[in-house]
DNA sequence: GGATGTGAAGTAGTTCACAGCC
DNA sequence: GGCTGTGAACTACTTCACATCC
């Protein structure tokens, strides 16, 4: 055991990015009293075929039973095993505006091992208040020690408070701002973009790639004809 | 001139979620005053290779200027066709709590021929109220007619909410609530999920997918060594 | 019987490498 | 010289089809 071996073998991308839908539809069947599940029935409720359910978990080891589907409960737990959920790390976010409000007070947001470490803002009206249990603090403060920063603040500002967050050995960035940031080697940017997926939705709708152009990564989830409705 | 010909040949899935993200660079040039761009800046920008850009490029048609690189003037208003920029089309947003506010005020959200028509809340509290230049309806009064529904309501109220979308005849939904939806066939359900970018963040700094790892869709822009900053 | 897990085949997307043009 | 645009090679992902096991 010498180095800290990954517990499963790399997962593709598109693979990644699906295992949080199966892992929510895992969670909704066992909230509903329901204690199995089949690739059918995850592909279905996530948009995607059964065999694309089946491969993806297959790459986390095998423990469906054949004939008999998955079990919920082992599946919703060997995906966060998987995906990390058992470490605890810190956030900070910047911009506590209506968006970085919505985002610390989402029942969605902070979860799998996410912890708020601290929140920052420039406005000496938002300077001070309570959000989400923590108080915010001026962007003149140094910077708590997180593991990922989440930029909500104007596009203008952006570039400046990555290159704040960066200075505070932050490596991770979750970039809501409409504005592309120049980062040194080492540290991952994610975008997160609305209009991007009000183009793409248009996109089809104009050309008409038609009801089932869809189909990747956050568009995971045309409905397909007899998707089941999680009970 | 039979049918409303596509102007531009299909273009791939990840092209279309690339083409604002390289429009949204041209613009930033064009801001600063530049004219002229090359498929490795663009690519260097965007967190892809200058191949990729160019590929992309040439299914809107050829318009680069071999040995200079393209106008990008011209390179935005191309990709403004091809995605149906001058297209108009309506919105309605049921939800108005942190995130539907944050939404329909961001500068970012309802661009391109997009046009809000409406907005519903349940919440005696924000009905009635302005937001974003409209007067918040109550959920209970018929829906306006639109082309997309973005539902920002908790997750328990999210599949009515679709419901009642759907009965209006709109067949386009972007859902930021965390929940599967369940929709007839021929309606589009685009999911906007935070909390996986997070964990695909977080999946790659655990496993040391290491700095390049990312990569798709809004995961453009690891940075790269020399990423030049939008002047 | 029924569903998983997986080689093999197929498809889509990316990257290489260079001819073509400015 | 420099950069686009694109056939050809490659890589990645998905789907098929079926042997395997409960």
């Amino acid at each position: 055991m010498a180095t800290p071996r990954l517990r499963t073998r790399k997962l593709s991308e598109p693979t990644i990015a699906r295992l949080p839908v199966y892992q929510r539809i895992a969670e909704g069947w066992a909230r509903g009293g329901l204690n199995r599940i089949d690739s059918q029935q995850i592909g279905e409720l996530a948009g995607v075929t059964a065999t694309t359910v089946r491969r993806d978990l297959a790459g986390l080891g095998s423990f469906g039973t054949r004939g008999a589907g998955y079990d919920v409960k082992v599946l919703s737990e060997r995906i966060g095993e998987a995906l990390g959920h058992d470490r605890e790390y810190d956030v900070v976010v910047v911009g506590i505006g209506n968006l970085g409000r919505a985002l610390v007070n989402s029942s969605n947001f902070l979860i799998r091992g996410a912890r708020l470490a601290a929140l920052y803002d420039v406005d000496p009206e938002v300077i001070g208040t309570r959000v989400a249990g923590q108080v915010v603090r001026p962007l003149s403060d140094p910077i708590a020690p997180a593991t990922v920063g989440v930029i909500c603040v104007p596009a203008a500002a952006a570039q400046s408070v990555a290159d704040r967050l960066v200075g505070a050995d932050i490596h991770a960035l979750l970039n809501f701002a409409p504005q592309v940031l120049t980062v040194p080697i080492g540290t991952a940017v994610h975008y997160v973009d609305f209009s991007i997926e009000l183009q793409i939705l248009m996109y089809h709708l104009n050309n008409g790639t038609g009801p089932l152009g869809g189909g990747l990564l956050h568009s995971l989830g045309i409905a397909t004809p007899s998707a089941l409705r999680v009970p």
